[in-house]
RNA sequence: CGGAGUGUGGCUCAGCCUGGUAGAGCGCUUGCUUCGGGAGCAAGAGGUCCGGGGUUCAAAUCCCCGCACUCCGACCA
């Protein structure tokens, strides 16, 4: 493409609500412009970064077996109501009404979709397993979209779900799903980590999260330094500590009820008593599907709801509200604790290593001091806190779990039977019997990941695209308007496209300096820079946008040169 | 959803407190010079000052109501 024919708008400064790397550089260089708050188009220049991600997934997904279709973005109420989803889902579905007052919804996600697409072709074993999958534009309304594409309201997905015979072979299947994904990324050049993860909305039961390490990253992942054991906090398992296992009967003890006026949270309670926020236990309580439990953990640790509702076997649960707090413990927020609290407790594994700890009297400005675990009633003890920095790897001895930053550009999850039992999707095994379809879900964020990419891969002039990845491999730079370097660069331009190597060639009638700028900005991996100087001696400089590397380079060797290091087909790079 | 902030040419921002003809830099147009890392000089174009209402002789500026955008928080007893 030449460059003067090119929609391309590079700015000198990036707009100031511009947060972060890949936000301002992409606003800079004439790839996205926003449009509304977590909405952008998409300029040229970002499409083709978008294709060729799109490639690449097409590619693999070919290769493990996917068919690619494509489902609505509009659906109607009564599908959502099947699951159930139209109630929790929550905010984040877009919801509106047709001409006839009808319901429908923009869809953030297909389960529904795509569920009773195949429960209705699909009615026999011969036809399974299905894997399918489509590359589309999703809405969810996030309640604070940020970061530009990283989390945008408006995205593009690919989104693929599986359809199998029993849960063996469905977990071969997602297995499967898994080595794509890791090809995938590993062909569009980053570095990430395949982490555990909690299942969110989505359901089901075993998931991954493949985790683009940078210090942008909105989330947190915890990754052993012995083994292989990678997961997200909102799953990472704890090891017990030494001092964990069972100690038998507790003893009651005789813990004393001391004054704490208007001291509520532990990090007023632990300095007005003197005593460190270890000694203190906190007292959440929670409303539930089996309604208020309470869940118990060291002062200075976090509940994590995904980890309780596995424990207590939950099917929701959520922090309840100080009304609830009031009925349940008699007193304010701030003062609950487990003595004499007639609601299931469920204790933390660690709680067992501490004795004569500190909890709220269940009465105004009072608490417990010396408290055991003999003193009240516990319903299950287990690991329900957050994992932190330097915490056990539960899958090996020696290693600890240290905390990194991730972008989360794709998730695998084993659904189950979740949404085809809720959807009555059924088929008939070799015995004429009727069985459950066993599920998958596969997804990964197309514009997140070329984010992610520039996150992974800028430096203070722009954008440094990773190759499979780039608009473009090859920029051709006429330095000035002189009829022999247009000449020149016309045939560089021409050779090399006819060559199959995809280039833009800058023939705008600019200055050096100002092509220089806009090509660092825009971050194509390599520019043929063609020169009157260079061409006395019929040479043009290669230079390397990633290295600033500079090569001199034959005039009539330019074309083969680059044609063998560029080709285009997606991964062979 | 709660709190805070911002809204002025395409972009970055000043002006607002203390009301009185709407500004700068960058970008854009034209001309001349320049031409290997965001050139110089000169002349230009371009703005419902987010919207609506109010106060006033007079509102970008003060007051009220909206809207949009951004940030922080949204369960921790």
């Amino acid at each position: 493409m030449r460059y003067s024919q090119m929609f391309i708008p590079t700015l000198r400064e990036a707009p100031s609500d511009a947060e972060v790397a890949s936000q301002k550089l992409m606003m800079r260089a004439g790839y996205i412009r926003k449009l509304a708050a977590g909405v952008y188009s998409y300029l040229p220049l970002a499409l083709r970064v978008l294709r060729k991600v799109e490639a690449i997934v097409r590619d693999e997904m070919a290769k493990a077996g996917a068919d690619e279709l494509l489902l609505p973005i509009v659906m109607p109420a009564e599908l959502w109501k099947e699951t159930g989803r139209w109630d929790y889902y929550g905010k984040e579905l877009l919801r509106f009404k047709d001409r006839h007052e009808r319901d429908f919804c923009i869809g953030p996600t297909h389960e529904e979709a795509i569920t009773d697409l195949v429960r209705n072709a699909v009615k026999s074993w011969r036809d399974l397993p299905k894997n399918l999958f489509q590359i589309q534009t999703k809405f969810r309304d996030e309640i604070r979209p940020r970061f530009g594409l990283m989390r945008g309201r408006e995205f593009i997905m690919k989104d693929g779900y599986s359809f199998d015979v029993d849960e063996g072979a469905a977990k071969e299947t997602y297995q499967k799903m898994h080595e794509a994904y890791e090809k995938i990324f590993t062909r569009c050049g980053l570095k990430f980590r395949a982490v555990e993860a909690g299942t969110g909305t989505i359901g089901g039961s075993l998931s991954h999260e493949f985790q683009v390490l940078a210090d942008s990253g909105e989330d947190a992942i915890l990754a052993c330094d012995h083994c292989k054991y990678a997961a997200n906090v909102e799953k990472a398992e704890i090891r017990k500590g030494p001092g964990t296992k069972d100690q038998g009967p507790r003893t009651k003890s005789k813990y004393k009820k001391v004054i704490t006026p208007g001291k509520k949270g532990v990090e007023d309670v632990a300095p007005f008593l003197k005593i460190k926020v270890e000694q203190i236990v906190k007292t959440l309580i929670f409303e539930t599907d089996k309604g208020a439990i309470a869940g118990l953990v060291r002062g200075d640790h976090n509940i994590k709801e995904d980890k309780l509702k596995i424990l207590a076997g939950l099917e929701w649960c959520h922090l309840a509200e100080e009304k609830t707090v009031n009925t349940v413990t008699g007193a304010p927020s701030g003062y609950s604790g487990p003595v004499g609290l007639n609601i299931p407790v469920y204790v933390d594994q660690e709680l067992s290593m501490m004795e004569n700890f500190c909890v709220g009297a269940n009465e105004k400005d009072a608490h417990l001091i010396d408290v055991n675990l003999g003193d009240f009633k516990i319903e299950k003890e287990g690991d329900i806190r957050a994992a932190v920095e330097g915490d056990g790897c539960p899958r090996c001895d020696k290693g600890k779990l240290h905390e990194h930053r991730g972008i989360e550009v794709g998730q695998v999850f084993y659904l189950g039977t979740k949404y085809s039992e809720a959807m009555q999707a059924k088929y008939l095994d070799q015995n004429g019997k009727e069985k459950t379809m066993v599920m998958g879900c596969y997804g990964i964020g197309i514009g997140r990941t070329a984010a992610a990419a520039i996150e992974q891969n800028h430096d203070e002039k722009g954008i440094v695209w990773p190759a499979p990845i780039a608009p473009f491999q090859v920029e051709v730079i006429a330095l000035n308007r002189d009829q022999e370097v247009m000449d020149a660069a016309e045939k560089i331009y021409t050779d090399l496209t006819q060559a199959g190597v995809e280039v833009l060639y800058d023939d705008r009638d600019e200055r050096a300096g100002v092509k220089f700028a806009d090509a660092d900005l825009i971050g194509i991996p390599f520019y043929v820079v063609i020169g009157s100087r260079g061409l006395k001696d019929k040479v043009v400089e290669l230079k390397t946008r990633q290295s600033g590397e500079i090569q001199k380079i034959a005039l009539s060797d330019i074309v083969q040169h680059l044609s063998k290091n560029c080709h285009i087909v997606p991964g062979t790079w």
